[in-house]
DNA sequence: AGTAAGATATTCT
DNA sequence: GAATATCTTACTG
């Protein structure tokens, strides 16, 4: 596979626990017409659709949720905590739901228009005003939220293609990591099946988020 | 260091 | 109504 190609949709069509760990170091890339951003994936999650209690697909297909159990290939991203967009890259064929979440990356192509969009535009509208253009190249994609708004990625890209040349998100062969350099494991911030060592990165990667168990807001309004 | 609060879509109870 | 695959800012030590 010479590195630069698109990944083929046979890479995705493989169990999600196989497809998580080879996502680490291939190069997801979005074009806009404001240009283009790329980064290397440096952490990624797996969830395991009807068998994973901690998966959105655990209870069965909901509007939000309906292209993980789509072709594989297929990015299914989602809005959460009315603010934050996901991305997830879509496994296994038709009916059976896995996909694995893109947690962080590291910016490979266009760190200038992902610093704009994440000090400029910010999407969250806690403080406007508050920008923070200070944002070093390690934040810029570290977070799933985070590397979602670095890329531009918003909720016109459920479903797209990332194995097709014509689509605006795509994934690309990048720099092989060795095995050796892999660790594994609990899911960052879930709450059910948290034992599960299904969280995978890039040894020695700044970009990693560091692990925190999950916590649970409390509730009262106001 | 750590802790707290706020923004609010989507789904579940 | 309450929880969630989050992040940022503002506070305390």
């Amino acid at each position: 596979m010479p590195p630069g190609s698109l990944l083929r949709r046979e890479f995705f069509d493989r169990p999600v626990l196989e497809v998580a760990p080879a996502l680490l170091g291939q190069v997801l890339e979005h074009e806009t017409s404001a240009g283009l951003v790329a980064v290397l994936i440096t952490e990624v999650e797996a969830y395991a659709g009807a068998i994973d209690a901690a998966s959105h697909a655990y209870r069965g297909p909901t509007p939000r949720n309906r292209v993980m159990f789509g072709p594989p290939g297929h990015a299914y991203v989602y809005f959460t905590y009315g603010m934050h967009f996901c991305v997830n890259l879509v496994c296994l064929s038709e009916g059976t739901a896995a996909a694995v979440l893109l947690r962080a990356g590291r910016v490979a192509c266009g760190a200038e228009l992902a610093r704009a969009r994440r000090g400029g535009g910010r999407g969250a509208a806690a403080r406007p005003g508050a920008a923070g253009p200070d944002t070093g190249f390690r934040d810029l994609a570290s977070g799933p939220a985070r590397l979602c708004q670095a890329l531009g990625i918003d909720r016109a890209l459920d479903g797209a293609d990332v194995c097709d040349p014509a689509s605006p998100l795509r994934v690309r062969h990048g720099a092989p990591v060795s095995p050796r350099v892999i660790r594994s494991g609990p899911r960052t911030g879930v709450r059910a099946a948290a034992e599960v060592p299904w969280r995978f990165w890039v040894a020695g990667e700044p970009t990693v988020s560091p692990y925190r168990a999950h916590a649970p807001r409390r509730a009262g309004p106001r």
